[in-house]
DNA sequence: TGGCGCTTGTGAATTAGTTCACAAACTAAT
DNA sequence: ATTAGTTTGTGAACTAATTCACAAGCGCCA
């Protein structure tokens, strides 16, 4: 298959929760052009995004709603259940453990792990932070397929070593760092003092 | 003034933070080759996105660290105080309300509200949950540069509109949902699901 | 059945973003 | 002062992403 772009990804990811919607309001079908006004693009896009992995619309109509909510999940892989693990209990990690949401959607936390002695042994609802020296062994036993890393900037690189050594592929980097990781290993940055950057450049260069 | 890509944005953000880094080991120069490697790109991509606003370097030399920073401050528009109100009481509001790396960079939370009786009047060091109702003529008293919407996915489209209608020209959305604002403020989102979808997405699809 | 009104799927055209490649400018060494 | 070794800044070439535009398919109604 084709390489996908990761903006492509993004806007799939954006129209499953459109349709995740559009199925509560009970719609049978919507078109590429409601899809594209819901996420501020074009119809054309819409369908250009869809064509990639098949054609699921039906011409005069539109798409069915639960076909195409499926086939998203299933170009997502949202069927299985991934197994997450959390990186640093501070207080990212902390907030992130609590987080309904990942669980909904089929990520479940099961272990978080920190290197401070002092913060091991605390207890999150049905968790228990463990010292990151027992990732390793940990990942070999249940395995993991995510990991949330949410540590403090100078411990990370470390820290995503043994992340990858437990042979994880993928990874949630909260660290203001750039992760270098091989090439196996895909790596998303969720880094707010860039968005917030960005926002100040915004503010700044208006209408210039 | 040319119109500058996002993606160019994010990367003179990534380079600052290097810079800050270089600086504190006691660098006096660095090459384009170097901010380069540390961000994962090529030289001509360092060099052109500065060229964009000028040119900072010396051939043969690279660029003096603390110039370099400066200018990017500059660009970026980190010179600045800017306000922040927090719009949602929640756990991701009060993370945030929190998290001490705003306040470093030039981000200065003065305002947290929340739609929900209960919140309100709830103090958090400094802060005190007001009713968003009060946003507005806050608004206008001591003015906000950014709004943080971290609330539910429901009430976010109301919410918004009163952001918008109290003059804010930037807001960084937790929500996951896509926000209708005119076409003078600037959004960034910040979207858990969508991150982990796309991990999903990369783990389901490896080598095809 | 035939015709009209929609909407998809997709090559082609366009626009945006990245990388190449090299002259020009600078340092350091002799 | 000359030369060798760097590294910038930037048009030109290339690659990627988006938008256009339209034939073809489908539902509905007379």
């Amino acid at each position: 298959m084709k390489r996908i772009a990761e903006s492509t990804v993004r806007r799939l990811s954006l129209y499953l929760s459109f349709l995740e919607g559009i199925e509560r309001q009970g719609l049978k079908t919507v078109s590429s052009d409601e899809l594209a006004r819901l996420g501020g693009t074009t119809s054309a896009q819409v369908r250009k995004d869809l064509s990639l992995f098949g054609s699921f619309g039906k011409r005069g109509l539109g798409y069915f709603v639960p076909e195409l909510s499926e086939k998203l999940r299933e170009i997502l892989g949202l069927g299985k259940q991934w197994r997450v693990c959390i990186i640093g209990a501070g207080k990212i990690g902390a907030a992130l453990a609590r987080y309904r949401g990942f669980a909904e959607r089929g990520f479940n936390v099961t272990a978080v792990y920190d290197s401070d002695e002092a913060k091991i042994g605390k207890r999150w609802e049905t968790l228990t932070v463990r010292p990151i020296s027992e990732l390793e062994k940990d990942a070999a036993k249940q395995g993991f397929d995510i990991a949330v890393v949410a540590t403090p900037a100078e411990n990370t690189p470390a820290v995503v070593k043994q992340v990858v050594r437990a042979g994880i592929k993928a990874i949630l980097n909260f660290a203001p760092v750039q992760l270098s990781v091989p090439s196996d290993v895909t790596v998303r940055n969720v880094n707010m003092a860039m968005e917030l950057e960005g926002l100040s450049f915004a503010l700044s260069n208006r209408s210039e």
